[in-house]
RNA sequence: GGGCCGUUAGCUCAAACGGUAGAGCAAUGGACUCUUAAUCCAUAGGUUGGAGGUUCGAGUCCUCCACGGCCCA
């Protein structure tokens, strides 16, 4: 590590004197009994009188946080998984060399357990009068401020844990992100979902458009491809006669870092037999529903001073009327290339002229034009096909898919299509694919056969969803960026930290 | 990739025009048996992100680089 700043050196030389005077600065043995929160939620309301009659023995373990000496007395705050709890360690009630040891070689940040009675000080708290105090890890470091916490950005992500520490807003968030994803397991659970795992690397980057992360196989001297998404693989399960499946992992995207994007994040796949995207609209609507009162206690969450209505049923529009109703462009120059590019340079976005899909172009117009607009939960149904190249044709219109894209605050929550099942359509559709690859590099560079030829044995009709679950987070956590909802985002390597 | 902003003590922040780099917290020594951003006295702590340049003199101005933030593609 650098050099030693000061601070570090007089807790070395703590550290050194510890072990001179035969203490182990981390020790293992010592099992706190309770919890600062459960402490606080049982006693908090008992008077000090009948606390005192009670003669509570309680034993807790935590980070010193802050500390006061009063000369024989001492006041400190230790921080537990759960809470912060007030300890008391007066020198009439230890043992004389634990006050002077306490005093002199513990130091704000080191992890202590204390065990002694319950009481409650003149000013009502519920604190911890210490019969004997341990230290139970000695940092070498000091901590951060103590009112104002750790600000800087970049410090906060780098030592996420110094962030957690400091920050109870932090660990709620994170507290929250865990339930969220527990919340949409248990739902796909109870709702007869079988949880997989599928390949993280794969042979061939497919089930999306995107540039995958490379890596290297040495015995089998082969590149692989971190997944860019599981959609090949979860269909081939239900091929295999799971009739509903799910997996909720890490993608990985080899593209740009921004406040949106992370190059590994959370995505859930879920595929369903027999369901179509219809099916899964309701499911969309009932799943988030649901999440938003079990996270949030109410279908209304603000999202950056917005207020976001999670109440059934949500908008739908249909992608090619949003494109002129909310996008304003002149639904009579829609097929029109020459006066969609003019058009699209006009407002500064610039269209891939090569690329022969107008759907591609009405897609980036999309992006542009009426994704911003979309805040209120919004399914958006009617995508061409020459986009969707894994979805199935709508019966009665063979080039628009059964397909349907969700957004809430400006953001693509969800993607979800009735799966495209006929081998041979699939076939054709790859294809294309590999002739426009010329003119869109995220297209995969390979047909998966192995993929087509599962489907050649039959794959039951089935829709599929997948849902970022990176957004879903920031959304019920009113998190600008998705650093915030990430415990460790992707940072630039910084050698002298 | 481009534009703008930022980087000063362990942390949170100051430093008019370019003129000896400061405070609070944390630390160290001391006082204090009901404090809670404890209080009081004293002490120590810096290659101002890095490398160049301009200048008698640079935290401050210029160039390049690194990292981060916001916006754009």
């Amino acid at each position: 590590m650098s050099e030693e700043s000061q601070l570090i050196k007089v807790r070395l030389e703590k550290l050194n004197k510890l072990w001179e005077l035969g203490i182990n600065p981390y020790p293992n043995d010592f099992k706190p009994k309770d919890r600062a929160k459960y402490l606080k939620e049982r006693f908090q309301d008992v008077s000090a009188e009948e606390l005192e009659r009670m003669n509570i023995e309680v034993s807790v373990a935590g980070r010193l946080m802050t500390r006061r000496e009063m000369g024989k007395l001492i006041f400190a705050h230790i921080q537990d998984s759960t809470d912060k709890i007030q300890i008391m360690v007066a020198k009439s009630e230890v043992a004389g060399e634990t006050f002077d040891f306490f005093r002199k070689l513990v130091d704000l940040g080191d992890v202590i357990g204390v065990t002694g009675g319950l009481i409650k000080t003149k000013t009502g708290e519920l604190t911890v009068l210490a019969k004997d105090l341990r230290l139970l890890t000695k940092s070498i470091r000091p901590l951060p401020e103590k009112y104002h916490g750790l600000k800087d950005v970049e410090l906060r992500y780098r030592r996420r844990y110094l962030d957690l520490m400091m920050n109870p807003e932090v660990r709620e968030l994170f507290r929250k992100r865990t339930r969220i994803i527990q919340f949409i397991r248990e739902y796909f659970i109870s709702e007869g979902f079988l949880e997989v795992e599928t390949p993280m690397m794969h042979p061939i980057a497919g089930g999306a458009a995107a540039k995958p992360f490379i890596t290297y196989h040495n015995a089998l001297d082969m590149n692989l491809y971190l997944r860019i998404a599981p959609e090949l693989y979860l269909k081939r399960l239900i091929v295999g006669g799971f009739e509903r499946v799910f997996e909720l992992n890490r993608n990985f995207r080899n593209e740009g870092v921004s406040s949106r994007h992370n190059p590994e994040f959370t995505m859930l796949e879920f595929y369903e037999a027999y369901a179509t995207f219809e099916d899964l609209i309701k499911r969309t609507e009932e799943l988030f529903y649901q999440l938003a009162l079990e996270i949030n206690g109410s279908p209304k969450v603000i999202y950056q001073g917005q207020e976001i209505d999670f109440t059934p049923p949500f908008k739908r529009i249909d992608f090619l009327n949003s494109l002129v109703e909310i996008g304003g462009v002149p639904s009579e120059i829609l097929r029109d290339r020459a006066k969609l590019l003019s058009f699209a340079k006009e407002r500064g976005i610039e269209l891939n002229e090569k690329d022969p899909r107008i759907g591609k172009w009405w897609t980036k117009l999309f992006e542009e034009l009426v994704e911003p607009k979309l805040i209120q939960p919004t399914f958006v149904v009617g995508f061409p096909v020459e986009v969707s190249p894994l979805a199935r044709r709508n019966d009665q219109n063979p080039e628009i898919a059964d397909r349907f894209e969700f957004y809430v605050a400006s953001q693509e929550v969800a993607n979800a299509f009735s799966e495209l099942n006929d081998p041979l359509d699939q076939r054709a559709r790859f294809e294309e694919q590999l002739r426009l690859r010329e003119v869109d590099e995220e297209i995969p560079p390979e047909i998966d056969e192995d993929f087509l030829l599962a489907l050649e044995h039959g794959m039951p009709p089935c829709a599929g969803e997948g849902i970022g679950i990176d957004r879903v987070v920031m959304i019920f956590t009113n998190s600008s960026s998705i650093r915030e909802v990430l415990l460790f985002p992707h940072l630039r390597r910084k050698e002298e930290l």
